[in-house]
DNA sequence: CTCTTTTGTTCACGGCTAGAGCATAAACTG
DNA sequence: CAGTTTATGCTCTAGCCGTGAACAAAAGAG
């Protein structure tokens, strides 16, 4: 490590600062929480404008003397477009520095990849431009290190994202929804400041990420967080992943529809979950009753990763959100250990409703882009202002 | 970070890298793996040197140019002192930077606290001096992130070992044989350059530790790598461990001693065990039953970690080691995921025999010393040479 | 014995941050 | 409204660090 590195680590910690603070921290704030001198500060600050990453704006309040300024994203800044890919839709955002998004543009798809990665991709490339330095894919299926996707309940097998979004050079990463949930969650969420934290995402099945000081366990394929298949249920009913009796035939989308009698997967789910839950919620007994399995059997599941992994707080999201209560949290203290119920985790319901996807895949790019590397390619590519 | 911390950084790399590499690295080979300046690298060594941490030794072999020298541990340099503390004995080493170790004593116990930690606290007292920078302990048993030990089968319930062994201010670093056979297997074992790892130790009941990039997932409060905790066995049998159905009750010293119809638990079990694993190696069929059960169940439960954190590579220690064969391994496949089942982890025995949980300890004390304020401390506590 | 190869040592150079002193801009005081 | 107080930004110097080139050293090769 040299002193070029010494200048690029104090760089970044700044600009993670701004972005991990969403732009709310003042430059004597920045300079007091990175131990920097003022004179370190003003210097980086300089840098970091020149080269239209920041731009200070004057704060709304002011205290005793000398006004401090706002450093925030530059109205040249980089850019992340950020898309979430769901069963039926798409969303996709522009986000700035600091965690600002913008949604450009919604729409449905048919399920296939033909269909869904081709209207995205052409959206995106639209939507390509200096400013834009990554973008961040967040898809329903386990995203392998080699880049192919796979949605077992929508058919897309092995499927290659990168080059059905024709992105060409720009930076592309796919991430897993439940760990990019995780992920948002760790940096603008109930798990922020925690050192380890759990976080499960129910959609049609359960999934998630452990976050060890705000980073996403990756596993050493890229597809850790899939707490649905540890066999919990107690039988050894075949789950469509090749094994048996796996939590995520009893937590779920899926599992819901089974338990009112409906066939589950494939398609429309999402919207009979979704009347499930609201049944639930005006007191239907059959609708309540699968609510309540469900959050027994999530509650079990989290219990068990509680044992083995001793995170501080727990958060859910998806549609685990519904199954947050009483019933879960005392399913899950039964399965704890004697020594972990002095002092149980929280288990809360996730603080970014259905965004967190979506933050979780700006957070990705960003991540990306905020290294030495990310940057120096982004200041080789400015138009030079002198010279 | 300011320019001293340059400085920091790069001493601790080249000091990290000699530890780590076991004092066989020459000094031209580290500077070109750390690609420092060969001056740098002089003025680091030299500088190392002077703080009696590194002593230059010509190396066994030379090739063609200026021979090149070999840095290792200095004859005044830090030591760790390490023990393992089992339920009947305990062993105590020394060791110095790089690994190499010394065992001084070992000595058995009756099982009580008061013997064991205080024999083993006069023979630790004994031993200090102006070298010694550390204590590391490892204990069979959860220690709390508050530095209570509870060892349920010998009755110890929130025993301070610290106060017990009475050491005065030398650093003591308390930790689960477990977890430390788990950092062992990852600087000195077959888990070491594994980006995310899975380390089982299986003693009266499994436990272990997820080790990434080298370093083991502590959990919240201390105490992560509880997998014999998880709900695996698919019934609801009463754990000791306050919950039901827990994996420990089908692996381990209990489970093995339970299966040929000993009552499980309490002191002695350890030679019962060790003669059903020497019964089971000549065909005893009862014995053989007993070990198949259990490497069942541990495959499943191995099945189900590797299904939700996706490591690279799989160890196995202590009396697990009698259990990794063909049973473990199929019944591991079964557990997992169509998806994981095209690139398994290995599942390997530990390497480190049954010294692993002795050199955990000695990593986790020089894990502690090797950070710039560990080296301040000792650089402050050196006799000044000149002035 | 001389050449070649590799490594250790030394030193001038550019870059970095700390810290002090000065300048600045707002709020407070009366 | 003008002087005072207070926090902050700016500028400059000093001290430290790593780089890289030139030189010295030490061994094997021929």
């Amino acid at each position: 490590m040299d002193v070029g590195d010494l200048r690029a680590h104090n760089r970044l910690g700044l600009l993670r600062a701004v972005h991990d603070g969403a732009a709310g921290r003042t430059r004597s704030q920045l300079t007091r929480d990175l131990e920097l001198a003022r004179g370190t500060a003003s210097v980086l600050v300089a840098g970091l404008v020149e080269d239209e990453l920041l731009q200070e704006s004057p704060p709304k309040e002011h205290a005793r003397g000398r006004p401090t300024r706002l450093p925030g994203p530059h109205p040249n800044g980089p850019l992340a477009l950020a898309a979430d890919l769901r069963e039926d839709t798409w969303t996709l955002a522009a986000c700035e520095l600091g965690g600002g998004s913008t949604v450009l543009a919604t729409r449905g798809h048919d399920g296939t990849p033909g269909d869904a990665l081709h209207s995205l991709g052409a959206a995106l490339r639209e939507r390509l431009g200096p400013r834009v330095v990554g973008v961040g894919l967040s898809a329903a299926g386990p995203v392998r290190a080699d880049g192919l996707l796979d949605i077992s309940h929508l058919d897309w097998v092995d499927v290659d994202v990168a080059a059905a979004l024709a992105l060409g050079e720009v930076p592309l990463r796919v991430g897993n929804d439940a760990r990019l949930a995780g992920l948002a969650e760790a940096r603008r969420g109930h798990l922020r400041g925690v050192d380890v934290g759990l976080h499960v995402h129910v959609d049609f099945d359960p999934g998630g990420a452990l976050l060890i000081e705000g980073r996403p366990l990756a596993g050493s394929g890229g597809t850790a967080g899939e707490f649905g298949h540890m066999p919990l249920t107690g039988g050894d009913e075949p789950c469509p992943c090749g094994a048996r009796g796996c939590l995520s035939l009893a937590v779920g989308r899926n599992s819901l529809l089974r338990h009112v009698g409906l066939e589950a997967g494939r398609g429309r789910g999402r919207e009979q979950a979704e009347r499930i839950v609201a049944a639930a919620a005006e007191g239907d007994r059959a609708a309540v009753a699968a609510i309540e399995a469900n959050a027994r059997a999530l509650g079990k599941g989290i219990g068990a990763l509680v044992n083995a992994l001793d995170p501080g707080t727990v958060t859910v999201s998806g549609l685990g959100v519904a199954l947050v209560g009483e019933t879960l949290r005392r399913s899950c203290d039964e399965a704890l250990m004697e020594m972990r119920r002095r002092r149980p985790p929280a288990i809360l319901a996730s603080a970014l409703a259905d965004r967190g996807p979506l933050i979780g895949a700006m957070e990705s790019v960003f991540d990306a882009f905020l290294t030495r590397e990310g940057l120096d390619f982004w200041r080789a590519t400015r138009p030079k202002h002198e010279m």
